[in-house]
DNA sequence: GCAATAAGTATTGTATGACAAATGCAACCA
DNA sequence: TGGTTGCATTTGTCATACAATACTTATTGC
């Protein structure tokens, strides 16, 4: 117990490195709700620290939500309904637990409810400025030269859009929709007919946008999504013959 | 500079109140993105406290995504891409900041495209424990006494359906609704006629997650919100004369 | 005997002082 | 002039000590 083992990775900080760890192993299930951790002194044997590092460490989780502390008690772990799933330390620290095909489904879900939407706000509140940015990573996907630069536009692309949208409390979905390419990057090895295609239907977007056409931006965008969807389908699924019960159909929450 | 002189709330951790005050100064715009925050040591003088306290609160903050530290610089605000909004605490700390007609906008902005979505889900999804949470809920929201009571109960219902969607991600939205409606809940004296109009319409979702009925549930919930527009639209657009420029007209982002 | 109260104890919370590490800046030398 | 070296400042880490908190157990009063 309390590995000494895993190998530091490339942190400078020891306190980030520390909570870090401990973050994977409550996200990986290990320490689950409501469980004590062992004490500050125990980590910080454990990480070789002293306890003040792991005490910062521990802030560090309190403040995502993820633990509490109380004095003579410990930290204990929270309910997940207070882990902030929209910070980006929690969602990398994500991988180890639930399979990611669920996860991926989640966030599908997701992305159908909001992006439509700021595909629509960002139509009819665009500044010039902010629609150059949306060009500029369309362009951006359209010279990539490899998969990580084209995934890194895609990003870029729908980034953009969300900040186009003019909504503060948008932003943070950024995080979400890089997630999703991210993992979709890892399954798939995007085949050149395909990006043909999503070249297309970005730039449907992107007419749509610059028209300032609120609802033929949503549309384009729900096509993308249900395009992404037949992708996960057809990349995912197979991978995972296991677990039948969670394929079923994913709900289609836009109308058209 | 550095006032002292705040009266400590009722906190007993020094570090969290020591993180809420300089939280709420960087939300509320004295310390702007990209700029540089006093020291460690001149903090520590500042609220009569040692270093090692300033630094757990720091590491709050830094979680948090509002500050990033380097050696020999300092504490440097980052920029507001980077911080977290679904974050309970920034979202507390923010009310200084901006004033609130424009939040509650993007908040309602957000509600429309994720609320439609989430009754839809919560139809098809749920578990009967599920239902019985919601049904609760509507319960609490016709026999509340008083107007405190009723926002409570109301908070619930739109958090128990979030529940019910079974979608992980979904779960962090309830701090916006609670934001939303303790917003609303400042603003109007929910009068009584308007309570059994409430009523009657959070009714209908309950009838259709109750029933299944994906679409049904859906546009209830759209017509709940398109009302809730009307009541911001009367209460709070009186009050902000002055800036007319935001009123504009609220975008419809879902299709009914 | 039983309940209220007090003492004990484990754990977090705070303070202090010291040194290490990183890094921007300036002085210095080739 | 240009590269390099050293210095100063700030965060990063450590060790130790004591305070505050709240659970556990023993003790006392009825």
């Amino acid at each position: 117990m309390l590995e000494k083992t895993t190998k530091r990775k490339a942190t400078s900080n020891l306190h980030v490195y520390i909570a870090r760890s401990i973050g994977e192993r409550i996200l990986g299930g290990e320490f689950l709700p409501g469980e004590i951790l062992p004490n500050e002194a125990q980590w910080g044997k454990a990480f070789g620290s002293s306890r003040t590092t792991v005490r910062e460490a521990l802030k560090t989780l309190t403040a995502k939500g993820l633990i509490a502390s109380r004095p003579k008690i410990g930290c204990r772990v929270q309910p997940k309904m207070q882990w902030n799933l929209f910070d980006r330390d929690v969602l990398d620290w994500h991988h180890a637990a639930a399979d990611r095909s669920d996860f991926l489904n989640s966030i599908q879900e997701v992305r159908h409810m909001i992006e439509p939407g700021v595909a629509e706000l960002a139509a009819l509140k665009r500044s010039p400025a902010q629609l150059e940015r949306v060009l500029q990573a369309w362009n951006g996907m359209k010279t990539a030269k490899n998969l990580e630069h084209s995934v890194a536009a895609d990003v870029e692309f729908h980034e953009a859009l969300m900040a186009a949208a003019n909504n503060a409390l948008i932003v943070p979905f950024g995080i979400i929709i890089e997630k999703a390419l991210g993992n979709l990057f890892d399954f798939t090895t995007q085949r050149n007919d395909r990006r043909t295609e999503a070249l297309k239907m970005h730039g449907a977007i992107v007419k749509a946008v610059s028209a300032r056409n609120g609802p033929a931006a949503r549309k384009a965008m729900t096509v993308l999504l249900r395009d992404t969807d037949r992708l996960i389908e057809l990349t995912i699924k197979p991978q995972a013959k296991t677990k039948a019960k969670t394929a079923k159909k994913t709900i289609q929450s836009d109308r058209t």
